[in-house]
DNA sequence: AATTCTGATTGATATATGTCAATATTATAA
DNA sequence: TTATAATATTGACATATATCAATCAGAATT
């Protein structure tokens, strides 16, 4: 892949973003953009570090911005009715949040907080929607994208509702390694509480479980740090529920 | 809005088929299209019938089609493991099922069936992407469909995991009038087990809940039809949990 | 080292919800 | 109409999960 344009013209605002920047993982969602595409996309864009702990968006306000997330980890919480929360999915390194609703009532419908470190760039809605009706295969990666999201809440639903807690702990268990982290033993960089709101239920359920599972013999934990000995099991209990 | 030349095609096909079987509702997804385009999408379009009760789209079967329901009532289910299903909302006239994962895999996600007798058209997905890359208005349509739903379904997930069954109960019967009969004594042509079905909890627990807010005098019932008589205090039960 | 503090773990108990079985009601067929 | 099945309702009971309180471990502070 060569480089582009917008290296330079980044290289120039200094904050070393790249088209890199926008790799949606294998295929990016910014690739069918042109040099002069990318450049109307990044010419205003800011670029925004978080502390761990800080939020980057809140729900409820007005989504007048996408972020793409250039390095670090992020959650992203759905808040219900007094103080109850739901985190709906982890954000990690090059992924693009286009926000709850900006095709519809320009509202955000959940926040999303840094777990880790975080830089990303905020980027206008309006000049989404200028790509959208410029560029359509733009438009069909937004679809792709959102399609994707789509699947992985309805899987998420039908999970929480189905399953007893040990299937939904395996379901996360997996989750983790597979899609967000990446290898085996790895750092969730997240407490017991965050680890619970993932799955609905309760941090001291979530503990049971997981000591359940330890002394199975099917993982190893130390404090964050968790390695899935056994991962045929988690697959095996993930189905029966 | 002048009829377009699509009706005159369509009563040549003897469905009766007109642009307003694309109608979304207020604003159509399709009024975005030229009469070349929308002569292209319903071309060869199938138009079928369908008896209450049959399978209009099976989950795990290939994508190929996009439907829209003409006239009737469907419901979409997702099912899990061994029997359990979740009826994730309710289509009705003039409705677009985009189908789960078109733009992904190509499989779709859910199950839908007539609750009602159901007319409806079956699109080749194909030409839906073709109309994707020429139009970037009907893109920009089908993310803000896209985008709805996944709203929705947010709702709904939040909802389900942190809400006691009075509250799941309240947000139903507040959907079924709100948004799926529009009217206030309301025939749900669903039986018990389907409504508790969109509410994650078994038929007995809906049938008891059911009975505590008639005896409250919150809802009259008989069958099948619904009167809600207090609507605030729905949405009060609703709210709190 | 002692002290506080925060998060993790464990235990005892309460409760929301599910399960199973019995009965009532309505629809369907003969 | 009677007979038969399907659905709805109710009750008694089981259990998955939440709640509350206590203890424990490690980090941070003094």
């Amino acid at each position: 892949m060569e480089p582009r344009i917008i290296e330079e013209a980044c290289l120039k605002c200094k904050d070393y973003c790249c088209n890199r920047c926008f790799d949606d993982g294998d295929d990016s969602i910014f690739d069918c953009l042109t040099a002069d595409e990318l450049e109307l996309l990044v010419k205003e864009k800011r670029h925004v570090h978080f502390n761990a702990g800080e939020t980057i968006l809140k729900q409820n306000t007005s989504a007048s911005h996408v972020v793409c997330i250039k390095r670090g980890l992020a959650k992203i919480i759905a808040e219900g009715e007094g103080d109850k929360k739901l985190i709906l999915r982890l954000v990690a390194t090059h992924s693009i949040l286009t926000g709850g609703g900006i095709f519809i009532d320009e509202v955000r419908h959940f926040t999303v907080q840094a777990v880790t470190e975080v830089e990303c760039c905020f980027i206008d809605s309006d000049k989404i929607f200028e790509l959208v009706s410029k560029n359509s295969r733009f438009a069909f990666e937004l679809l792709k994208l959102n399609n994707r999201q789509n699947i992985q809440m309805l899987n998420n639903l039908v999970g929480i509702t189905q399953k007893y807690m040990p299937g939904r702990v395996s379901d996360l268990l997996l989750y983790l390694k597979n899609e967000i982290f990446l290898c085996n033993p790895f750092d969730t960089r997240l407490s017991r509480q965050e680890l619970a709101d993932m799955t609905g239920m309760t941090m001291e359920s979530f503990i049971r479980i997981l000591k359940e599972f330890k002394s199975s013999g099917i993982i190893a934990v130390d404090g964050g740090n968790i390695h899935i000995l056994d991962e045929e099991a988690l697959t095996l209990i993930s189905k029966k529920g």
